[in-house]
DNA sequence: ATCGTTATCATTATCGATAATGATAATATG
DNA sequence: CATATTATCATTATCGATAATGATAACGAT
C-alpha cells in the first residue's frame, strides 16, 4: 500500500538523484537567460553549490552538453554555450525536416496508443499554461514532438530532435519574455492531433509544417522549400 | 576479444588518458561490427578489460551515447545501437542538409586558412588509404567536413554534423566489407576542395551534394528535392 | 496451484581524495 | 630591459569504495 508520494516526481522510490537536480537547476538558469551565454562553469564550485560531488557535477554537465547547453573544451572549462538567431533558424529547419520525414512513417503505423497519449500531454501543457510555467509548458512539448516520432521507428534521430528542440526553445524564450500567451501555444497542439487522429498523411504533414513555422516569427524565408 | 587500442591523444605528454583508450576501442569495435547491434555493455565489465575504474567507462560510454553508438537507459545498462537503412538514408539527408545550409555561409567569409587545412587533411587521408586503415581515413574525412562548416560560425550544429558522420560512416562500413576503395574514398574529396578554392557558391553545393550523394547508393530517390 | 512477499543478484549512481594538466605569475639570467 | 625558466594556481581527470536501484528468483500463504 502506498502511503505518501512526498518527494520522487514519478518514480516510486525516495532517494535524491542529486545529478537530475543540479542538470535540472542549471538547464533552467540557462533556458531563462539567468546564466548568459559564455557564463563559465567550474565543476568544483557548481559541487559546492549543490551540496555534492564533483563527479556528479560533471554527470549533469555532460548532460548539458548532450542538449547543447553548454560547451565543454578540454582543461579550459565549461561555458554557457550561444544561442544566435542564425543558429536558430537553421535548428528550426533541421527541426522541421527530421519531423517531416518521421510523419509519414508514424502515419503508416500509429501505435494505438498514440492519439490518446497526445492528448495527455496536451492536458498537461494546458495546466502548465494554466500555473503560467513556461519552462513546463516547453518540456512536454517536446515530450509531445518525441512521442510523434518514437511512432516512426527511427530511434537514432529522436536525440537529434531533442536538440534541436531544446534550442527552440531556448531561443523563443530569449526573445519573448513579457510577450508570451501560454494558453495559445498549448491551444496550437489541436489542430496537429486532429489532422495526425484523420490519418491522412498529406494534411498532417502540412499541419505540422504551419505548427512549427508559426513557433516564431522569422519572416517568410524560414523554409524556402516548402510545396505548400 | 581483445582490447588493445592504446592509441595517444595527439596531445604531447606522457599519461595514458584510459577513458579515450576505452572510448577508441569501443568505438572501433562498434563501428566495425566487431560488438553487434544489441550487445549490452556492462560498466564494470569494462572497467576490468580496460584495467580502469567504472567513472572512467562511464565517461567513455557517456561519449559513445553522444556519437549516436550505445544507448544508455536508467538502471537497465548500455547497449549498442541499431544501424538500420531507414535511418542511414535520413542521416545522409540531415547531414546534407547542414552541410548545404552551411556551405553558403563559408563562401562568403572562408577563413585564410580553411584550403590548406583541408589539404593538409586530404594528404592524411591518402596516407590513411594507404596504410589501408578504414577507421582512420573516416575519422579524417570527419574532422575534414567539420573544418568546412566550422567557417560557418554556426557552432550549435557541429555537434549534429559530427553525430551524422559517424553513423553515415558507420552505416558505409557495415555495408561494404571487402569492396571498398579506400583510395578512391580519399581522392573524392579533391574536386570539393577545388569548387571551395573556386569562390562560386553555386558549384561549391553542387560538388558536395554530389560527394554526399555518391557515398553510398541508395539509389535515385536520396535527395528528391534536389534541384541540380 | 496462484498470487503476493521477500531475498538475492547484477548494475548503475555517488562520493571524497588524489593525480595530472594547462595557464599564468614570478623570478632569474643574459 | 627582454627573455627564458620555474613556481603557483585553478581546473579537470581518475580512482576505489560504498550506497541505491531495478529485475528476478525463491518462498510462503491462501
Amino acid at each position: 500500500m502506498v502511503y505518501f508520494s512526498t518527494k520522487s516526481p514519478s518514480r516510486g522510490g525516495g532517494r535524491p538523484p542529486k545529478a537530475s537536480a543540479a542538470f535540472n537547476a542549471l538547464k533552467r538558469d540557462i533556458m531563462l537567460g539567468t546564466l548568459p551565454a559564455g557564463t563559465g562553469l567550474t565543476e568544483l564550485d557548481l559541487a559546492a553549490h549543490f551540496q555534492c560531488s564533483q563527479g556528479t557535477v560533471r554527470e549533469a554537465l555532460l548532460q548539458l552538453q548532450e542538449e547543447g547547453l553548454v560547451r565543454r573544451q578540454g582543461h579550459r572549462g565549461t561555458q554557457v554555450s550561444d544561442c544566435t538567431e542564425d543558429e536558430a533558424v537553421e535548428m528550426f529547419r533541421l527541426r522541421d525536416h527530421i519531423e517531416s520525414a518521421g510523419l509519414p512513417r508514424v502515419m503508416r503505423s500509429p501505435s494505438p496508443s498514440l492519439i490518446a497519449d497526445l492528448n495527455a500531454m496536451m492536458a498537461q501543457m494546458l495546466q502548465a499554461a494554466d500555473a503560467d510555467d513556461e519552462l513546463l509548458l516547453a518540456s512536454i512539448d517536446r515530450d509531445f514532438h518525441r512521442r510523434i516520432l518514437q511512432d516512426a521507428r527511427l530511434p537514432a534521430l529522436d536525440p537529434i530532435l531533442h536538440r534541436c528542440l531544446v534550442h527552440n526553445h531556448r531561443f523563443k524564450i530569449s526573445r519573448s519574455r513579457g510577450v508570451r500567451d501560454l494558453q495559445a501555444t498549448a491551444q496550437r497542439h489541436r489542430s496537429l492531433i486532429d489532422a495526425i487522429a484523420s490519418g491522412d498523411i498529406a494534411s498532417a504533414t502540412t499541419a505540422m509544417r504551419r505548427h512549427i513555422a508559426t513557433i516564431v516569427d522569422f519572416g517568410p524565408e524560414l523554409f524556402p522549400g516548402s510545396q505548400q
